[in-house]
DNA sequence: CTACGTCAAGTAACA
DNA sequence: TGTTACTTGACGTAG
């Protein structure tokens, strides 16, 4: 079990890797010296990550900013191929397992044609990252199931055969979340037993938006979810939040309520196989850092290789 | 230095 | 019909 956290490193502040700039100030020269910023400080965020016993990180959309974009001509994967391929290798040899997720207008079963083709240019663009640091699919993109209008069953049509337009080694790095506003888990787990992709659960968007599925246990939703997860996928992974009591249903809190965390803990303690969590909170690192001593009391829990 | 308006993009729920 | 929120506030100009 890796546990992670999402984008923004509060406990240093100085180190970021989410650097970017307006559209109108998006010139290949400063485009290229964001990403080399951006570069350097995902690394230190890692090696902060490591000695913390943190091996599972959400890389921010902006690490390459406006990869999807005709302003952006630089052809980065190639010009960064070194600190890509050591940062790679870096996680590679520290087990460490990193994410991109979605922003709100990647939506693959958009009614607009445009929307759809700059949606595949987003996956095809955070792929790339990916695969230039020579990182296997168990470093995921994760996506959300879109939009639902007319209606799912055509919603989901239009998400399946968007998908046949995706490159192989690109859709093989794509999960799907369930969301707390359109798309419960049923559908998500349906959609991802017939497209083959691999769901991950997400805690309090089920709770926010159950579906039909409010009365059943928690951890029988886990392990349908985890059934969708195949060898090459890697380990399962979940997304864990707690409720902000002060804002609205599916506001991640500040940090993570411990008792919720040890239930949880307790609940999935013969659950198979091992997966991974992600922690979504406004603490961050910080906030996963608070909890890490109950996490670290889990014999699933594993802070670094042995190597 | 701080304050605050703006930033590539879509959708759906809410008032 | 307009506002809000989302994976995440950060950027950038005015004062």
């Amino acid at each position: 079990m890796r546990v992670g956290y999402a984008c923004i490193c509060l406990e240093c502040p100085g180190l970021r890797c989410t650097r970017t700039t307006v559209l109108r100030n998006a010139t290949p020269e400063r485009l290229s010296d964001l990403i080399r910023q951006n570069l350097s400080g995902l690394g230190e965020i890692l090696r902060l990550n490591e000695a913390r016993g943190i091996r599972l990180f959400r890389i921010g959309n902006d690490l390459v900013p406006f990869s999807s974009h005709p302003i952006n001509t630089l052809f980065w994967w190639e010009d960064f191929q070194p600190e890509l391929r050591a940062l790679g290798e870096w996680v590679r040899q520290h087990g460490h397992r990193l994410s991109f997720h979605t922003n709100p207008y990647t939506l693959l079963n958009s009614l607009r044609e445009e929307v759809v083709e700059n949606s595949l240019r987003d996956l095809t663009a955070l792929a790339r990252v990916f695969e230039a640091m020579e990182l296997n699919a168990s470093h995921k993109i994760i996506l959300h199931g879109g939009v639902r209008a007319p209606d799912f069953d055509s919603a989901e049509a239009r998400f399946e055969a968007a998908l046949e337009r995706v490159p192989d080694a690109v859709r093989a790095r794509l999960v799907v979340e369930n969301d707390d506003r359109v798309y419960p888990a049923e559908r998500i787990l349906g959609l991802c037993r017939r497209t083959g992709l691999p769901m991950v659960f997400d805690t309090l968007h089920h709770a926010v938006l159950p579906g039909e599925w409010a009365e059943v246990p928690v951890v029988e939703l886990l392990n349908a979810a985890f059934s969708t997860w195949g060898a090459a996928d890697g380990p399962p992974k979940i997304h864990f939040s707690s409720q902000d009591p002060d804002r609205r249903p599916g506001a991640h809190a500040y940090g993570i309520h411990p008792e919720e965390l040890s239930a949880f803990l307790v609940a999935t303690q013969n659950t198979t196989p091992d997966f991974d969590i992600m922690f979504e909170c406004k603490g961050k690192d910080a906030a996963v850092v608070e909890v890490l001593p109950l996490l670290a009391a889990d014999p699933r829990y594993v802070s670094q290789v042995s190597s």
